[in-house]
DNA sequence: CTCCTTCCCTAACAATTGTTTGGTAGGTTA
DNA sequence: TAACCTACCAAACAATTGTTAGGGAAGGAG
Protein backbone atom coordinates (compact mmCIF):
# COMPACT_ATOMS: atom_id res chain seq x y z
CA UNK A 1 0.00 0.00 0.00
CA UNK A 2 3.19 2.59 0.12
CA UNK A 3 4.14 4.16 -2.72
CA UNK A 4 2.28 5.64 -5.91
CA UNK A 5 3.02 3.86 -9.06
CA UNK A 6 4.01 5.51 -12.23
CA UNK A 7 1.65 2.49 -13.50
CA UNK A 8 2.32 2.25 -17.19
CA UNK A 9 -1.89 2.09 -17.97
CA UNK A 10 -2.63 -1.44 -18.52
CA UNK A 11 -3.47 -2.50 -21.61
CA UNK A 12 -3.37 -5.37 -23.50
CA UNK A 13 -0.53 -4.69 -26.00
CA UNK A 14 1.94 -7.30 -27.18
CA UNK A 15 5.67 -7.03 -26.93
CA UNK A 16 7.84 -8.68 -29.95
CA UNK A 17 11.27 -9.75 -30.71
CA UNK A 18 13.46 -7.01 -30.55
CA UNK A 19 16.57 -6.41 -32.86
CA UNK A 20 18.82 -7.88 -30.13
CA UNK A 21 21.89 -5.85 -30.08
CA UNK A 22 24.19 -8.33 -30.44
CA UNK A 23 25.40 -9.54 -26.46
CA UNK A 24 22.48 -9.06 -24.77
CA UNK A 25 19.55 -11.86 -24.58
CA UNK A 26 16.00 -12.04 -25.22
CA UNK A 27 13.89 -13.82 -23.09
CA UNK A 28 10.05 -14.30 -24.38
CA UNK A 29 9.06 -14.13 -28.55
CA UNK A 30 5.82 -14.63 -26.87
CA UNK A 31 3.58 -12.34 -26.24
CA UNK A 32 2.06 -11.42 -22.56
CA UNK A 33 -0.02 -8.69 -21.11
CA UNK A 34 1.42 -5.12 -19.49
CA UNK A 35 0.26 -5.65 -15.98
CA UNK A 36 2.25 -8.64 -15.25
CA UNK A 37 5.37 -7.22 -16.61
CA UNK A 38 5.32 -4.88 -13.62
CA UNK A 39 5.80 -8.19 -11.68
CA UNK A 40 7.45 -10.05 -14.13
CA UNK A 41 10.49 -7.28 -13.68
CA UNK A 42 10.48 -6.63 -10.15
CA UNK A 43 11.07 -10.75 -9.72
CA UNK A 44 13.87 -10.13 -12.03
CA UNK A 45 15.28 -7.08 -9.93
CA UNK A 46 14.45 -9.36 -6.93
CA UNK A 47 16.59 -11.78 -7.79
CA UNK A 48 19.50 -10.00 -8.15
CA UNK A 49 19.21 -7.45 -5.67
CA UNK A 50 19.31 -11.21 -3.33
CA UNK A 51 22.59 -12.08 -5.14
CA UNK A 52 24.81 -9.65 -5.40
CA UNK A 53 23.30 -7.22 -2.69
CA UNK A 54 21.70 -4.22 -3.58
CA UNK A 55 24.14 -1.75 -3.69
CA UNK A 56 26.23 -3.98 -5.87
CA UNK A 57 23.68 -3.70 -8.56
CA UNK A 58 23.92 -1.75 -11.17
CA UNK A 59 20.44 -1.13 -12.74
CA UNK A 60 22.65 -2.32 -15.90
CA UNK A 61 22.39 -6.14 -14.88
CA UNK A 62 18.79 -5.66 -13.61
CA UNK A 63 18.25 -4.48 -17.49
CA UNK A 64 20.36 -7.24 -19.00
CA UNK A 65 18.97 -10.09 -16.65
CA UNK A 66 15.26 -8.82 -17.76
CA UNK A 67 16.53 -8.71 -21.68
CA UNK A 68 16.22 -4.71 -22.09
CA UNK A 69 19.02 -1.45 -21.87
CA UNK A 70 19.21 0.18 -18.45
CA UNK A 71 17.42 3.17 -19.55
CA UNK A 72 13.97 0.93 -20.47
CA UNK A 73 13.92 0.46 -17.04
CA UNK A 74 12.87 3.64 -16.09
CA UNK A 75 9.67 3.54 -18.16
CA UNK A 76 8.28 0.68 -15.77
CA UNK A 77 9.67 2.32 -12.20
CA UNK A 78 10.79 5.78 -11.02
CA UNK A 79 14.22 4.91 -9.78
CA UNK A 80 16.38 1.75 -8.66
CA UNK A 81 15.61 2.54 -5.25
CA UNK A 82 11.87 2.40 -5.97
CA UNK A 83 12.07 -1.17 -6.91
CA UNK A 84 13.26 -2.14 -4.03
CA UNK A 85 11.05 -0.42 -1.79
CA UNK A 86 7.81 -1.56 -3.96
CA UNK A 87 9.49 -5.65 -3.26
CA UNK A 88 9.67 -4.85 0.57
CA UNK A 89 6.31 -3.50 0.90
CA UNK A 90 4.60 -6.22 -0.93
CA UNK A 91 6.69 -8.74 0.76
CA UNK A 92 5.87 -6.95 4.00
CA UNK A 93 2.48 -6.63 3.64
CA UNK A 94 1.86 -10.36 2.47
CA UNK A 95 3.22 -11.22 5.96
CA UNK A 96 1.68 -9.00 7.98
CA UNK A 97 -1.73 -10.31 6.51
CA UNK A 98 -0.28 -13.86 7.62
CA UNK A 99 0.86 -12.81 10.57
CA UNK A 100 -2.63 -11.80 11.66
CA UNK A 101 -4.37 -14.26 10.24
CA UNK A 102 -2.36 -16.88 12.91
CA UNK A 103 -3.17 -14.24 15.59
CA UNK A 104 -6.80 -14.46 14.93
CA UNK A 105 -7.11 -17.77 14.62
CA UNK A 106 -7.42 -17.67 18.67
CA UNK A 107 -4.97 -20.86 19.17
CA UNK A 108 -2.54 -21.20 22.41
CA UNK A 109 0.74 -20.19 23.06
CA UNK A 110 2.55 -23.46 21.30
CA UNK A 111 0.67 -23.98 18.69
CA UNK A 112 0.76 -19.76 17.63
CA UNK A 113 4.65 -19.94 17.51
CA UNK A 114 4.78 -23.33 15.84
CA UNK A 115 2.00 -21.39 13.05
CA UNK A 116 4.39 -18.72 13.05
CA UNK A 117 7.16 -20.30 12.10
CA UNK A 118 5.51 -22.30 9.74
CA UNK A 119 3.94 -19.38 7.93
CA UNK A 120 7.94 -17.65 7.91
CA UNK A 121 9.26 -20.89 6.10
CA UNK A 122 6.24 -20.32 3.48
CA UNK A 123 6.90 -16.87 2.66
CA UNK A 124 10.77 -17.74 2.26
CA UNK A 125 9.44 -20.58 0.17
CA UNK A 126 7.44 -18.06 -2.06
CA UNK A 127 9.43 -15.27 -1.57
CA UNK A 128 12.46 -16.12 -1.14
CA UNK A 129 14.67 -13.34 -2.66
CA UNK A 130 12.57 -10.59 -1.05
CA UNK A 131 13.15 -12.21 2.55
CA UNK A 132 17.07 -12.52 1.52
CA UNK A 133 16.73 -8.93 0.85
CA UNK A 134 14.88 -8.19 3.62
CA UNK A 135 17.19 -9.43 5.91
CA UNK A 136 20.63 -8.55 4.34
CA UNK A 137 19.57 -4.53 3.88
CA UNK A 138 16.95 -3.95 6.38
CA UNK A 139 19.48 -2.35 8.80
CA UNK A 140 20.93 0.09 7.47
CA UNK A 141 17.81 0.92 4.91
CA UNK A 142 16.11 1.65 8.09
CA UNK A 143 18.28 4.79 8.48
CA UNK A 144 16.45 6.43 5.22
CA UNK A 145 13.25 8.38 6.17
CA UNK A 146 12.00 6.48 3.06
CA UNK A 147 11.99 2.82 4.03
CA UNK A 148 11.06 3.77 7.85
CA UNK A 149 8.26 1.43 7.63
CA UNK A 150 10.89 -1.49 7.75
CA UNK A 151 11.02 -0.33 11.50
CA UNK A 152 7.36 -0.04 12.20
CA UNK A 153 6.82 -3.72 10.64
CA UNK A 154 9.59 -5.47 12.81
CA UNK A 155 8.10 -3.64 16.42
CA UNK A 156 4.43 -5.38 14.96
CA UNK A 157 5.79 -8.76 14.44
CA UNK A 158 8.08 -8.08 17.22
CA UNK A 159 4.97 -7.68 19.24
CA UNK A 160 3.73 -10.68 18.06
CA UNK A 161 6.34 -13.18 19.04
CA UNK A 162 7.37 -11.78 22.14
CA UNK A 163 3.43 -11.74 23.40
CA UNK A 164 2.90 -15.16 22.44
CA UNK A 165 5.73 -16.21 24.03
CA UNK A 166 4.67 -14.40 27.29
CA UNK A 167 1.61 -15.76 26.67
CA UNK A 168 3.69 -19.18 27.07
CA UNK A 169 5.65 -18.70 30.26
CA UNK A 170 2.32 -17.36 32.25
CA UNK A 171 0.21 -20.43 30.94
CA UNK A 172 3.59 -22.79 31.98
CA UNK A 173 3.56 -23.73 28.17
CA UNK A 174 7.22 -22.51 27.98
CA UNK A 175 9.98 -22.85 30.63
CA UNK A 176 10.22 -19.27 32.64
CA UNK A 177 13.51 -19.47 33.72
CA UNK A 178 14.59 -18.18 29.62
CA UNK A 179 15.26 -14.66 28.82
CA UNK A 180 12.44 -13.98 26.51
CA UNK A 181 13.78 -11.05 24.09
CA UNK A 182 17.18 -13.69 24.05
CA UNK A 183 14.50 -16.33 22.76
CA UNK A 184 12.83 -14.15 20.37
CA UNK A 185 15.86 -12.75 18.90
CA UNK A 186 17.28 -16.54 18.33
CA UNK A 187 14.03 -18.00 16.45
CA UNK A 188 13.63 -14.43 14.23
CA UNK A 189 17.11 -14.85 12.87
CA UNK A 190 17.02 -18.45 12.38
CA UNK A 191 13.92 -18.38 10.55
CA UNK A 192 14.86 -15.46 8.34
CA UNK A 193 18.83 -16.41 7.76
CA UNK A 194 17.09 -19.35 6.08
CA UNK A 195 16.78 -17.46 3.52
CA UNK A 196 20.24 -17.76 2.15
CA UNK A 197 20.53 -21.51 1.86
CA UNK A 198 16.82 -22.39 1.36
CA UNK A 199 16.28 -23.69 -2.52
CA UNK A 200 12.94 -24.15 -3.32
CA UNK A 201 12.36 -27.49 -4.81
CA UNK A 202 15.29 -28.77 -2.44
CA UNK A 203 15.03 -31.98 -0.31
CA UNK A 204 13.10 -30.50 2.32
CA UNK A 205 9.53 -28.00 2.10
CA UNK A 206 9.16 -25.71 4.02
CA UNK A 207 6.51 -27.23 6.15
CA UNK A 208 9.47 -30.09 6.90
CA UNK A 209 11.55 -27.31 7.97
CA UNK A 210 9.38 -25.61 10.24
CA UNK A 211 8.76 -29.09 11.64
CA UNK A 212 12.68 -29.58 12.41
CA UNK A 213 13.07 -26.19 13.53
CA UNK A 214 10.27 -26.62 15.91
CA UNK A 215 10.92 -29.96 17.25
CA UNK A 216 14.93 -28.38 18.02
CA UNK A 217 13.15 -25.34 20.02
CA UNK A 218 10.47 -26.62 21.75
CA UNK A 219 12.18 -29.84 23.10
CA UNK A 220 15.65 -29.96 22.37
CA UNK A 221 18.24 -31.69 20.49
CA UNK A 222 19.89 -33.47 23.78
CA UNK A 223 18.38 -36.91 24.50
CA UNK A 224 16.02 -36.61 27.79
CA UNK A 225 16.55 -39.13 30.71
CA UNK B 1 48.88 -15.91 6.67
CA UNK B 2 47.00 -14.07 3.04
CA UNK B 3 48.04 -11.48 0.71
CA UNK B 4 51.27 -9.72 0.82
CA UNK B 5 51.10 -6.64 3.12
CA UNK B 6 52.16 -3.57 1.46
CA UNK B 7 53.25 -3.01 4.86
CA UNK B 8 55.71 0.66 5.71
CA UNK B 9 57.90 -0.92 6.80
CA UNK B 10 57.75 -1.32 10.67
CA UNK B 11 59.36 1.95 12.31
CA UNK B 12 58.61 3.65 15.87
CA UNK B 13 58.26 7.34 14.63
CA UNK B 14 55.46 9.20 16.11
CA UNK B 15 52.05 11.07 14.60
CA UNK B 16 51.12 14.23 15.34
CA UNK B 17 47.96 16.58 14.97
CA UNK B 18 47.61 17.96 11.40
CA UNK B 19 46.33 21.10 10.25
CA UNK B 20 42.74 19.78 10.19
CA UNK B 21 40.75 21.35 7.51
CA UNK B 22 37.58 22.51 8.61
CA UNK B 23 35.26 19.69 8.38
CA UNK B 24 37.03 16.34 8.53
CA UNK B 25 37.74 15.69 12.59
CA UNK B 26 41.07 14.88 13.78
CA UNK B 27 41.13 11.60 16.31
CA UNK B 28 44.30 11.68 18.41
CA UNK B 29 46.59 14.16 19.52
CA UNK B 30 48.82 11.94 21.48
CA UNK B 31 51.84 10.03 19.46
CA UNK B 32 51.56 6.22 18.86
CA UNK B 33 53.94 3.93 17.19
CA UNK B 34 53.35 3.16 13.60
CA UNK B 35 52.52 -1.02 13.08
CA UNK B 36 49.45 -0.18 15.12
CA UNK B 37 48.37 2.25 12.87
CA UNK B 38 47.32 -0.43 10.46
CA UNK B 39 45.22 -2.09 12.72
CA UNK B 40 43.66 0.70 14.24
CA UNK B 41 42.96 1.63 10.63
CA UNK B 42 41.40 -2.04 9.76
CA UNK B 43 39.19 -1.30 13.22
CA UNK B 44 38.01 1.51 11.71
CA UNK B 45 36.74 0.68 8.32
CA UNK B 46 35.86 -3.13 9.37
CA UNK B 47 33.54 -0.73 11.46
CA UNK B 48 32.34 1.17 8.53
CA UNK B 49 31.79 -1.60 6.43
CA UNK B 50 30.07 -3.47 9.32
CA UNK B 51 27.44 -0.48 9.13
CA UNK B 52 26.72 0.38 5.62
CA UNK B 53 27.82 -2.66 4.04
CA UNK B 54 31.34 -3.34 1.98
CA UNK B 55 29.53 -1.98 -1.56
CA UNK B 56 27.84 0.72 -0.12
CA UNK B 57 30.98 2.23 2.18
CA UNK B 58 33.48 4.21 0.22
CA UNK B 59 36.89 4.97 0.36
CA UNK B 60 35.73 8.41 1.54
CA UNK B 61 33.94 7.36 4.49
CA UNK B 62 36.59 5.55 5.87
CA UNK B 63 39.17 8.03 5.78
CA UNK B 64 36.82 10.21 7.23
CA UNK B 65 36.26 7.91 10.17
CA UNK B 66 39.94 7.65 10.18
CA UNK B 67 40.36 11.45 9.98
CA UNK B 68 42.02 11.42 7.15
CA UNK B 69 41.83 12.18 3.41
CA UNK B 70 41.16 8.95 1.00
CA UNK B 71 44.31 8.98 -1.08
CA UNK B 72 46.32 8.49 2.16
CA UNK B 73 44.22 5.32 2.92
CA UNK B 74 46.46 4.16 -0.10
CA UNK B 75 50.08 4.67 1.44
CA UNK B 76 48.72 1.88 3.97
CA UNK B 77 46.87 -0.38 1.63
CA UNK B 78 46.98 -1.59 -1.76
CA UNK B 79 43.19 -1.11 -2.52
CA UNK B 80 39.50 -1.77 -0.64
CA UNK B 81 39.38 -4.85 -1.19
CA UNK B 82 42.57 -5.98 0.64
CA UNK B 83 41.21 -4.31 3.34
CA UNK B 84 38.50 -6.25 3.56
CA UNK B 85 40.73 -8.94 2.50
CA UNK B 86 42.63 -8.10 5.52
CA UNK B 87 39.84 -7.92 7.76
CA UNK B 88 38.46 -11.18 6.90
CA UNK B 89 41.19 -13.45 6.49
CA UNK B 90 42.17 -12.41 10.19
CA UNK B 91 39.20 -12.87 11.87
CA UNK B 92 38.92 -16.49 10.24
CA UNK B 93 42.73 -17.42 11.49
CA UNK B 94 42.02 -16.47 14.86
CA UNK B 95 38.43 -18.20 14.52
CA UNK B 96 39.88 -21.25 13.64
CA UNK B 97 42.29 -21.39 16.16
CA UNK B 98 39.88 -21.35 18.76
CA UNK B 99 37.80 -24.08 17.31
CA UNK B 100 41.37 -26.60 17.05
CA UNK B 101 42.10 -25.59 20.63
CA UNK B 102 38.15 -26.89 21.20
CA UNK B 103 38.34 -29.85 18.97
CA UNK B 104 41.94 -30.66 20.56
CA UNK B 105 40.33 -30.74 23.99
CA UNK B 106 38.93 -34.29 24.02
CA UNK B 107 36.15 -33.36 25.23
CA UNK B 108 32.13 -35.45 24.70
CA UNK B 109 30.01 -34.38 22.14
CA UNK B 110 27.85 -32.07 24.05
CA UNK B 111 30.48 -30.21 25.68
CA UNK B 112 32.15 -29.86 22.37
CA UNK B 113 28.88 -28.39 20.99
CA UNK B 114 28.96 -26.18 23.87
CA UNK B 115 32.77 -25.13 23.58
CA UNK B 116 32.02 -24.11 20.07
CA UNK B 117 28.78 -22.13 20.88
CA UNK B 118 30.31 -20.28 23.56
CA UNK B 119 34.09 -19.74 21.68
CA UNK B 120 31.81 -18.23 18.65
CA UNK B 121 29.90 -15.84 21.05
CA UNK B 122 32.95 -14.50 22.37
CA UNK B 123 34.44 -14.21 18.86
CA UNK B 124 31.86 -12.11 18.16
CA UNK B 125 32.51 -10.44 21.59
CA UNK B 126 35.92 -9.52 20.00
CA UNK B 127 35.41 -8.59 16.66
CA UNK B 128 31.75 -8.19 16.04
CA UNK B 129 32.39 -6.21 12.72
CA UNK B 130 34.48 -8.46 11.18
CA UNK B 131 31.60 -10.96 11.74
CA UNK B 132 28.88 -8.84 11.01
CA UNK B 133 30.55 -8.19 7.26
CA UNK B 134 31.41 -11.90 6.86
CA UNK B 135 27.96 -12.50 7.30
CA UNK B 136 26.93 -10.46 5.00
CA UNK B 137 29.35 -10.25 2.37
CA UNK B 138 30.57 -13.61 2.57
CA UNK B 139 27.86 -15.45 0.02
CA UNK B 140 29.05 -13.24 -2.48
CA UNK B 141 32.43 -12.71 -2.30
CA UNK B 142 32.97 -16.68 -2.20
CA UNK B 143 32.12 -16.18 -6.00
CA UNK B 144 35.63 -14.50 -6.53
CA UNK B 145 38.49 -15.87 -6.67
CA UNK B 146 40.32 -14.13 -4.25
CA UNK B 147 37.84 -15.19 -1.62
CA UNK B 148 38.33 -18.63 -2.24
CA UNK B 149 39.26 -19.04 1.06
CA UNK B 150 36.26 -18.25 2.90
CA UNK B 151 34.87 -21.76 1.03
CA UNK B 152 37.50 -23.52 2.55
CA UNK B 153 36.75 -21.85 5.92
CA UNK B 154 33.70 -22.59 5.98
CA UNK B 155 33.41 -26.17 4.60
CA UNK B 156 36.35 -26.90 7.65
CA UNK B 157 33.91 -25.24 10.24
CA UNK B 158 30.99 -27.40 9.18
CA UNK B 159 33.09 -30.50 9.24
CA UNK B 160 33.99 -29.64 12.87
CA UNK B 161 30.11 -28.81 13.68
CA UNK B 162 28.41 -31.74 11.90
CA UNK B 163 31.48 -34.09 13.15
CA UNK B 164 30.19 -33.06 16.77
CA UNK B 165 26.60 -33.67 15.84
CA UNK B 166 27.13 -37.37 14.41
CA UNK B 167 29.20 -38.16 17.22
CA UNK B 168 26.77 -37.10 19.85
CA UNK B 169 24.37 -39.18 18.00
CA UNK B 170 26.11 -42.22 18.05
CA UNK B 171 26.51 -42.00 21.49
CA UNK B 172 22.87 -41.29 21.87
CA UNK B 173 23.48 -38.02 23.55
CA UNK B 174 21.70 -35.93 20.66
CA UNK B 175 18.11 -36.82 19.47
CA UNK B 176 18.45 -39.16 16.41
CA UNK B 177 15.14 -38.65 14.58
CA UNK B 178 16.66 -34.67 13.80
CA UNK B 179 17.91 -33.65 10.55
CA UNK B 180 21.65 -33.40 11.14
CA UNK B 181 22.68 -30.75 8.18
CA UNK B 182 19.50 -28.84 9.23
CA UNK B 183 20.28 -28.75 12.23
CA UNK B 184 23.59 -27.51 11.96
CA UNK B 185 22.51 -24.38 9.69
CA UNK B 186 20.02 -23.38 12.74
CA UNK B 187 23.11 -23.37 14.92
CA UNK B 188 25.39 -21.41 12.36
CA UNK B 189 23.05 -19.09 11.27
CA UNK B 190 21.44 -17.93 14.97
CA UNK B 191 25.40 -17.92 16.63
CA UNK B 192 26.57 -15.67 13.64
CA UNK B 193 23.71 -13.42 12.91
CA UNK B 194 23.74 -12.48 16.69
CA UNK B 195 26.29 -10.58 15.44
CA UNK B 196 23.92 -7.99 13.99
CA UNK B 197 22.15 -6.88 17.33
CA UNK B 198 25.02 -8.15 20.02
CA UNK B 199 26.58 -4.65 21.38
CA UNK B 200 29.87 -5.10 23.92
CA UNK B 201 29.56 -4.30 26.86
CA UNK B 202 25.57 -4.53 26.81
CA UNK B 203 22.99 -6.13 29.03
CA UNK B 204 24.49 -10.06 28.31
CA UNK B 205 27.95 -10.65 28.17
CA UNK B 206 28.85 -13.65 25.23
CA UNK B 207 28.87 -16.41 27.81
CA UNK B 208 25.83 -15.37 29.24
CA UNK B 209 24.03 -15.62 25.57
CA UNK B 210 25.89 -18.67 25.19
CA UNK B 211 24.45 -20.05 28.07
CA UNK B 212 20.99 -18.59 26.68
CA UNK B 213 21.23 -20.36 23.77
CA UNK B 214 22.93 -23.77 24.32
CA UNK B 215 19.78 -23.98 26.77
CA UNK B 216 17.67 -23.03 24.29
CA UNK B 217 18.64 -25.66 21.53
CA UNK B 218 19.54 -28.56 24.17
CA UNK B 219 16.19 -29.08 26.10
CA UNK B 220 13.92 -26.84 23.92
CA UNK B 221 11.86 -23.63 25.47
CA UNK B 222 8.73 -26.14 26.25
CA UNK B 223 8.01 -27.08 29.56
CA UNK B 224 8.46 -30.33 29.93
CA UNK B 225 5.56 -33.21 32.06
C1' DC C 1 -5.15 4.33 -44.02
C1' DT C 2 -4.18 7.41 -39.92
C1' DC C 3 -3.71 8.32 -35.10
C1' DC C 4 -2.42 6.93 -30.65
C1' DT C 5 -0.55 4.33 -27.10
C1' DT C 6 2.71 1.00 -25.35
C1' DC C 7 7.26 -0.35 -24.65
C1' DC C 8 11.61 -0.30 -25.71
C1' DC C 9 16.28 1.71 -27.75
C1' DT C 10 20.02 5.13 -28.51
C1' DA C 11 22.79 8.38 -26.63
C1' DA C 12 24.02 11.19 -23.61
C1' DC C 13 24.35 13.60 -18.77
C1' DA C 14 26.41 14.78 -14.14
C1' DA C 15 27.80 12.71 -10.05
C1' DT C 16 30.38 9.47 -7.64
C1' DT C 17 33.58 5.90 -7.51
C1' DG C 18 38.48 3.70 -6.52
C1' DT C 19 42.96 4.94 -7.46
C1' DT C 20 47.36 7.50 -8.80
C1' DT C 21 50.81 11.10 -8.84
C1' DG C 22 53.54 14.58 -6.91
C1' DG C 23 54.33 17.22 -3.09
C1' DT C 24 55.51 18.34 1.88
C1' DA C 25 55.66 18.87 7.12
C1' DG C 26 57.99 16.91 10.74
C1' DG C 27 60.79 13.75 12.99
C1' DT C 28 65.05 10.62 12.92
C1' DT C 29 69.60 9.58 11.61
C1' DA C 30 74.27 10.71 10.28
C1' DT D 1 73.37 20.92 9.34
C1' DA D 2 72.10 17.69 5.63
C1' DA D 3 69.99 13.63 4.00
C1' DC D 4 66.19 10.66 4.70
C1' DC D 5 61.99 8.37 5.91
C1' DT D 6 57.21 8.32 7.49
C1' DA D 7 52.59 9.55 6.95
C1' DC D 8 49.89 12.40 5.28
C1' DC D 9 47.55 16.17 1.77
C1' DA D 10 46.05 18.21 -2.77
C1' DA D 11 44.48 17.47 -7.05
C1' DA D 12 43.48 15.06 -10.56
C1' DC D 13 42.25 10.62 -13.43
C1' DA D 14 39.26 7.18 -15.94
C1' DA D 15 35.58 4.23 -15.14
C1' DT D 16 31.15 3.37 -13.53
C1' DT D 17 27.04 4.87 -11.64
C1' DG D 18 21.73 6.22 -11.74
C1' DT D 19 19.01 8.83 -14.62
C1' DT D 20 17.00 11.53 -18.56
C1' DA D 21 15.53 13.01 -23.31
C1' DG D 22 14.16 12.02 -27.79
C1' DG D 23 13.05 8.66 -31.17
C1' DG D 24 10.86 4.68 -33.27
C1' DA D 25 8.67 0.12 -34.17
C1' DA D 26 4.50 -2.46 -33.45
C1' DG D 27 -0.17 -3.06 -32.83
C1' DG D 28 -5.14 -1.46 -31.73
C1' DA D 29 -8.82 1.97 -32.52
C1' DG D 30 -11.25 5.10 -35.49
Amino acid sequence: MRGERRTPASNTSDRKTAVSSSSRSRRKTVTSPAPERREELLATAAEVFAAQGYRATTVRKIADAAGMLAGSLYYHFDSKESMLDEILATFLDELRSRYDAVLAAGLGPRETIEALVTESFREIDRHRAAVAIYQKESPHLRTQPRFGYLTASQRKFEKAWLGTLERGVAAKVFRADLDIRLTYRFVRDTVWVAASWYRPGGQHGPEEIARQYLSTVLEGIAVRD
